[in-house]
RNA sequence: GGUACCGUGACCGAGUGGUUAGGUAGCGGUCUGCAAAACCGUCGACAGCGGUUCGAAUCCGCUCGGUACCUCCA
């Protein structure tokens, strides 16, 4: 398949043409979350750039298997010191079930995606779901030589495996520096080095989320799943990875790592990362006390927050900034967000009023160009939006009889802002109330007597009713045409 | 300390060795009874210091400042 795709692989730290293994067909699995606590800002970065890299490979026609997965099983709280299960212990402290408290996250992580028009991945799979795989796959590493068992725990022999291979290729790092960086932990003793990772961890007695292995009860290590389930539904070796800058290491170092000792094959042709968000300077995360969450983003509600931030304004946030780029929060550069795109959408409806004319004064087949070019440089999105703000402007200086277009110009136009704005950025008209035949009419009659009172003068009635209306969130605006009404939010 | 990376105008944020990023805000104008919207014009930047070059915000070095990772959190 011909393309003018190029993509930034972390692995090789330059664009490259993106050739997938076997096209049309593309394998990409993606990082998802862990459904012990509500969704923040910063998890949906990488789930709308990724849904981005998944609309546009399919819009240029890949068939693309997306696979994200759920994280629901066996890993450990970052200010707990015990060793004990993220998971498990929020379900014991509400007395739920652990399948309980993950159900209710997993529901609640879709309600967030659906909000910010992300797709569905094609395969989303569990962890828990996964036991087996994951049991095999360690089984590969211990017979491949890469792997030992102490008491019932499974660890990574990660000097072994560097003498043959490159445990670095993916983040850089040098194990020599790795060894003598890492402070002593609790649990160390068992590893051969500090270096070594879990893939198999013996569970304590409290520990409620366990399973059955040749080894002992216990659940995977953390690196795991993401092997084992990426080499279940895409292959031992498939084309992209995501996930956030965050986790190159030592998460995809390690996943890289298993794979290679499991099945002697490098999994991954493209690793792409997104960077993180930022609040105040500071990524945003949940331990770090500073993450505000998705819901509370839709609702307003939360001090840093001046207002209620639309699920498709966040996304057109960060999709105005590129993927590798930090993007900085802030109420300013959200509030500048959010009228944007409101004047985005208003030229899209303004798109099927057009009046078209001999000829064209813009270049609107260039115009669609540059919108590829933009996404096919490893998915500038803000440069394709740029692109459609040229858009915009042709589409208002139309209306304005400023310029003129002709129709072939104009269905071409057409084409392209629909693909880009709805169908590869993902953004989507927000209905800011319910309107009916009963709203229109009325506004239809009150129009109308508003237009009398102007007619004759009579300003102070007409500004009256268009002030009242205004208090309802109905805004008149008089236009050449006419006047025009429409229900903000 | 190690690894990766960043520092752009009021704010967010692109970018290429020599030509407009874009959005928001400001200013001036057009239109309007007014307002809004829209359009036109405009202000305004490349952390600092050197070096390479005919020419660097873009390449190199140093300095200063910042971020992420280096934790059995995924």
């Amino acid at each position: 398949m011909e393309n003018n795709l190029t993509v930034y692989n972390t692995l090789s730290r330059r664009k490259e043409k993106f050739e997938p293994m076997n096209p049309p067909f593309v394998g990409m699995y993606v990082c998802g979350p862990t459904v012990y606590g509500d969704a923040h800002l910063g998890h949906a970065r990488p789930a709308i750039t990724f849904d981005l890299v998944y609309r546009y490979l399919k819009h240029i026609g890949y068939k693309v298997r997306y696979v994200r997965n759920i994280t629901d099983v066996g890993h450990l709280e970052h200010d707990a010191d015990s060793g004990e299960d993220k998971i498990g212990k929020k379900a014991r402290l509400e007395q739920l079930e652990p399948m309980e408290v993950v159900q209710y996250f997993t529901d609640r992580y879709h309600q967030n995606m659906s909000a910010l028009n992300v797709l569905s991945p094609s395969i989303e799979p569990k962890a828990s779901g996964h036991i087996i795989e994951q049991i095999e796959m360690i089984r590969k590493i211990l017979e491949a030589g890469f792997a030992y068992e102490v008491n019932g725990s499974v660890y990574f022999d990660v000097v072994k495996y560097n003498q043959n291979h490159n445990y670095g290729i993916l983040s850089g790092r040098v194990l020599e520096d790795l060894m003598t960086a890492t402070r002593e932990l609790e649990g160390q003793e068992e590893k051969h080095n500090p270096a070594d990772f879990a893939l198999w961890k013996k569970a304590q007695p409290e520990h409620i989320m366990r399973w059955p292995s040749p080894w002992s009860d216990g659940f995977p290590g953390w690196h795991l799943e993401c092997s084992a389930m990426g080499t279940r539904y895409l292959g031992e070796q498939f084309d992209i990875h995501g996930g956030g800058m965050d986790l190159l290491f030592p998460h995809h170092e390690s996943e890289i790592a298993q794979s290679v000792a499991a099945n002697s094959k490098a999994p991954v042709k493209y690793w792409l990362h997104n960077n993180m968000i930022t609040l105040n300077g500071q990524k945003m995360g949940k331990s770090l006390g500073n993450a505000i969450s998705l819901f509370d983003f839709f609702a307003g509600n939360h001090n840093l927050l001046q207002q209620p931030y639309s699920p498709i304004t966040i996304r057109f946030f960060i999709l105005q900034a590129h993927y590798r780029s930090t993007l900085d929060f802030s109420n300013e550069a959200l509030q500048a967000a959010d009228k944007g795109l409101k004047k985005l959408m208003a030229a899209l409806a303004t798109l099927d009023k057009l009046a078209v004319s001999e000829k064209s004064t813009s270049n609107i087949t260039e115009l669609r160009k540059k919108c590829y070019d933009a996404m096919n440089d490893d998915f500038n999105s803000p440069i394709a939006i740029a692109q459609l703000f040229e858009g915009v402007r042709i589409i208002n200086s139309v209306k304005n009889k400023k310029e003129t277009i002709t129709d072939t110009d104009l269905e071409i136009l057409k084409k392209t802002m629909i693909d880009f704005v709805f169908e590869i950025l993902g953004l989507k008209q927000e209905e800011a109330g319910r309107s009916n035949e009963l709203i229109d009419e009325l506004m239809g009659t009150i129009l109308i007597l508003r237009q009398k009172a102007r007619e004759s003068k009579d300003f102070a009635t007409s500004d009256l009713i268009r002030d009242h209306l205004a208090k309802l969130n109905i805004i008149v605006k008089d236009t050449k045409e006419g006047v025009e009404w429409s229900l903000e939010e």
